[in-house]
DNA sequence: GCGACAG
DNA sequence: ATCTTGTCGC
């Protein structure tokens, strides 16, 4: 497993992304959606912006029972660039999937993997460092263009950086916005996106997300205090 | 040079 | 991400 290192600069971040992208695994199909675990990582900020505060949320992926969950919380030493997200989030994300008592299986995480400007966003970057296979679900679709996907749920279209398809806009719930799914370390945009829709059944976004997502806001909330 | 820009 | 009133809809 790679440490994390963390750049000085702009730079510096860019040439580590261009380094790690070979190690990332694209030729495996990933564990077939509804068995074994899936892990929801999210972090949240305080009003100063140099409080973060992640959290994993490991659930059952047939039952989606709460197994096991964690949090960590940290200081942002890096500022948000579009396109350098991890260089903010993953020291406090590692943590909190370190504290974890069991194998956090596949991880979902927001954001994205090769739908980045240089094919090495936050899913990716995770994936890399952990060696777990990690899918990324976006609320946006970053830079990347594409055709609104039908209107029922599992509608999906492309998600295009030009040419090239570098993820998928999936209709959760009809009457809502899709999510923007990428791949980020060994699992297949098909699988990743069979995933985001079986744990999407009520809401827009995967339950592993909104897990984590209440969960490192409570956290937050109760270390701001 | 200007606009766009995951969280 | 986070700041935030009112407002639309179920």
């Amino acid at each position: 497993m790679t440490t994390f290192h963390m750049p000085a600069d702009e730079a510096e971040a860019r040439a580590i992304q261009d380094s790690l992208r070979a190690r990332v695994v694209l030729d495996e199909p990933g564990p077939p959606p509804g068995t074994g675990l899936v892990t929801g990582v999210d972090v949240a900020y305080d009003e100063k912006k140099d409080v973060v505060v992640a959290a994993a949320v490991v659930l059952d992926a047939e039952t989606l029972d709460v197994v096991d969950e964690a949090t960590a919380v940290g200081t942002v030493t890096f500022p948000y660039v579009p396109g350098l997200l991890a260089f903010r989030e993953m020291p406090t994300v590692l943590e909190a999937l370190e504290s974890l008592t069991v194998d956090p299986g596949l991880v979902i995480c927001d954001g994205y993997g090769l739908a980045h400007p240089r094919r090495f966003g936050l899913a990716s970057h995770l994936g890399v460092l952990t060696g777990l296979p990690v899918i990324g679900v976006g609320k946006n679709p970053f830079t990347f263009h594409y055709e609104a996907p039908g209107p029922l749920r599992g509608d999906t279209s492309p998600l295009l950086d030009g040419e090239d398809e570098v993820g998928r806009a999936v209709r959760t719930q009809e009457g809502t916005k899709p999510v923007f799914v990428s791949v980020g370390h060994r699992i297949s945009l098909d699988n990743a996106c069979a995933h985001t829709l079986r744990l999407a059944r009520r809401f827009r976004q995967p339950e592993t997300t909104r897990r984590a997502d209440a969960l490192c806001r409570q956290t937050l909330r109760e270390a701001t205090a």
